[in-house]
DNA sequence: GACGCGTGGAT
DNA sequence: TATCCAAGCGT
């Protein structure tokens, strides 16, 4: 399925192509492969599925505060989801929390320098092991992500989806041998390069083969096929959901305290703040009726739904919702954490405090904006 | 192996 | 406007 291609050359010409065109980048402080191990964690997890220019301003607002790995193992974890607001997969930032605490506590607070133990920090995989051990340590340690992936596919023209496990073994086998044929020292480099090229030059769409160091090499220009490489299996299509908030006062509408639930630490959103409502059910009548429902399970009191504030458009990767919010107020009862970890009675001005989605923020901006619409009926 | 898990930019 | 999907990991 492959046919060789020389990985000394490929290693070598990496090095110099990252040495020009780098991008300068705020956790590139220091050279590939000497770089602190934390700065180089703290990248690798943000950038996950996530793109690089949103990154930037999220890691340079982290290391202002947590700039040790001791700092970030002491925070409070609310504030640790604050910091991440907006980023998205908070697993992401729940596991950083955890392995940061796991490492003061069984690593003396120095990360680990091996891959065995890295993977068992959670939130630590194949990938982000191994950039830890080529970036930070300079270990001769392959690693493979969506860039490298991409990169060797149309190197060596594969026909099979990337997605497949057959094919992403063999992706790792070559990332291994490409690393392996490179100089002593300098695996962070190639590893760094191979990324880079495919963020910069290996794009997606539209590649630009004519500025690739590697193009005499690449099976897929040869063949015409960089448009067609790599080859993904296809995602299923995703469903739509009607959704319901209730905006909760103490008083009256707009005014004093508003009811916001924590959402469970597993599933969706975990440890985020929100609005208490949910998702609209075959036997809700209306929209009403499932806050109604929603609210009685989840916190045990009876609401009364009053007027409508405003509706939220929202793509997830999986589905997708229209949030319809609804000023309410408590007929009987008191609120219990039942279907949630938490909840508060908290004014609209110390919202700030709370780690919410970005659907929740858009109902608070509606909130503050000065209004004579928002009455409740 | 398949699925759950967010967000916003590009096209 | 609709669709895709970016430096993956956990279950």
């Amino acid at each position: 399925m492959t046919s060789n291609l020389p990985t000394p050359s490929i290693a070598h010409r990496l090095i110099a192509w990252h040495a020009d065109q780098q991008r300068d980048l705020p956790w590139r402080a220091a050279p590939a492969g000497q770089r602190d191990a934390y700065a180089v964690w703290i990248s690798e997890i943000m950038a996950q599925q996530t793109r690089i220019a949103t990154v930037i301003d999220y890691f340079t607002r982290w290391m202002a505060r947590f700039p040790t790995l001791e700092s970030l193992a002491e925070a409070d974890q609310q504030e640790v989801l604050k910091m991440w607001e907006g980023l998205g997969y908070y697993s992401r930032a729940r596991n950083l929390h955890r392995a940061a605490q796991v490492v003061m506590a069984e690593y003396g607070g120095e990360i680990p320098s091996s891959r065995a133990e890295l993977l068992k920090l959670p939130g630590i995989g194949a990938y982000t092991a191994g950039a830890i051990l080529s970036l930070a340590f300079g270990q001769a340690e392959p690693i493979l992500d969506g860039n490298v992936k991409r990169v060797l596919a149309r190197l060596w023209d594969m026909d099979r989806s990337i997605d497949e496990t057959a094919t992403t073994n063999e992706l790792w086998r070559l990332a291994g041998e490409i690393v392996r044929a490179t100089p002593a020292g300098k695996a962070g480099e190639v590893n760094e390069g191979l990324m880079e090229l495919g963020g910069l030059v290996c794009t997606p769409q539209n590649p630009r083969c004519l500025l690739c160091p590697l193009a005499d090499l690449c099976q897929a220009a040869r063949n015409g096929t960089q448009s067609e490489r790599p080859v993904r299996t296809p995602r299923k299509r995703t469903p739509h959901y009607q959704v319901a908030a209730a905006v909760i006062w103490e008083d009256a509408p707009l005014q004093g305290r508003l009811l916001i639930a924590q959402r469970p630490q597993k599933g969706m959103l975990g440890g985020l703040w929100e609005f208490p409502g949910g998702k609209q059910e075959p036997e809700d009548a209306d929209l009403p009726a499932t806050l109604r429902r929603e609210i009685q399970e989840e916190m045990a009191v009876e609401i009364a739904v009053g007027a409508p504030i405003t509706t939220v458009q929202h793509a997830y990767t999986h589905f997708s919702i229209t949030l319809h919010a609804f000023h309410a107020r408590i007929v009987s009862g008191t609120p219990q954490a039942i279907g949630c970890d938490d909840w508060r009675w908290t004014t609209l001005d110390s919202l700030d405090e709370y780690p919410f989605p970005v659907t929740d923020q858009k109902i608070i901006a509606v909130l503050r904006e000065p209004s004579d619409t928002l009455h409740i009926d």
